[in-house]
DNA sequence: CCTCTTATGTACCAAGTGGTGAGTTGTGGA
DNA sequence: TCCACAACTCACCACTTGGTACATAAGAGG
């Protein structure tokens, strides 16, 4: 093999090329190529993205995409599975057992929700995919054990408001999971059409507080009603 | 031979489909454009889909495509036109003055449910707008009003219910229809992504009535909860 | 019947598209 | 020191893309 730099891979690595030090790293290289196309895709979609386009960003040439990765297509999996793969890494830190149930539900509302606000290019990506059916995600094994953390935190919070008895007992852990999701993820994914149609920005900051307050409101108010 | 097939008309045509069988009609030409035009972008998004396929579905040729809508990126957007219209005129038929407040949020909720379900190449269409950040439909003026109905009834409702006493006073409208929004919109436009990663199909007709009744719970226990 | 406008069909193109063949150079290990 | 191979560059290509020049046919109106 090559020259393997210490750095232990720093995730969000862009295209912070040092133009001077010009030396022969495959896993910078690969890394940049990651980054530049993440965004690429992210804004254009992946038959709105160019493959010449995403070369031109590069320090490198375009025939290093063919060379590390294959084709765009392939490289557009890539990035998939790291955007999947981060989005894993940070839900998995989520800490809400010492609290109690619905203040651990908002807390997990909330955190789903800050997270979601912070990356905004992974939920265009996801909307990119679903265009797509899914099918480049349909094929990747990198997605196993994906659901797990989300709706396991959120299953034990579910478990411990019902033994409480301050949540009803009917009501399903991943339906909650989904209603948090389909808030967090329109706000970001339909917020251009919204803000066109109901002039209206989700995504304002003047109005985040009270978004997110709405979201807490609504999941909790919906698991203590009878 | 200029006999013309006798037309297999997809759903809703614009065009007065009349028995008389004409050689030369400008205006069904016109509307069979825009109707294969319509699948083929929702299907494939803006970049995606290409003239020559279109123009292949069609029993006319391409040329036509440029000799009434002048090019991709116009056509493009006569098809969200239309689109939006046909919603705009199904949203205007909501009728629920007569029910009380509850029912009728309910009833809303239910019926915007059903709109978005039965609607699934619409909403493709406005994900994938929203991917270009809703560029085409900002420089259309046949939105003028679209927000208005939706919301407006909804407000009705609200006022009816805070005056009865059954609703909170501090909910916003347009804060219900986001909400009601997201859910919908959700089901259909992350329907792959959220299958392949959770295992749950959210179209799956099995639960489609649990949905339902999910959404109504979660937006009446939201509107009465204190 | 003739003519003029509108609607339509055919053949074609320049620019861009994803992708590659083949050679060059840096670098770690023997 | 030197060599083998990974890392990299550059020029190139087959094919698709959106778009168009031009010929022509069908009706409406006179």
């Amino acid at each position: 093999m090559t020259a393997r730099r210490p750095e232990s891979e720093p995730p969000t690595d862009a295209a912070a090329a040092r133009p001077v030090e010009r030396t022969r790293d495959a896993d910078r290289t690969r890394a940049e190529i990651l980054a530049v196309a993440t965004a690429e895709f992210a804004d254009r979609g992946y038959a709105g993205a160019r493959v010449n386009e995403i070369a031109e960003k590069l320090s490198t040439t375009k025939r290093m995409i063919y060379y590390y990765f294959g084709g765009k297509e392939q490289l557009y999996v890539a990035v998939l599975e790291q955007a999947y793969g981060r989005i894993r890494a940070l839900e998995q830190q989520v800490d809400v057992e010492h609290l109690e149930p619905v203040a651990a539900i908002r807390e997990l509302a909330g955190l789903t929700f800050d997270h979601h606000e912070a990356h905004p290019e992974f939920i265009r990506l996801v909307s990119i995919e679903n265009i797509h059916r899914a099918e480049h995600l349909a094929g990747s094994p990198a997605l196993a054990g994906l659901a797990a953390p989300a709706v396991d935190v959120l299953a034990a919070i579910l478990q411990r408001g019902r033994a409480e008895g301050v949540f009803r007992d009917d009501v399903d852990a991943l339906d909650v999971h989904q209603v948090i999701s389909a808030f967090c993820v329109f706000r970001t994914a339909n917020r251009h059409t919204f803000r066109v149609i109901f002039d209206r920005d989700m995504l304002d900051p003047a109005t985040r507080d009270h978004q997110r307050r709405l979201l807490g409101d609504l999941v909790v108010a919906h698991l203590t009603t009878r």
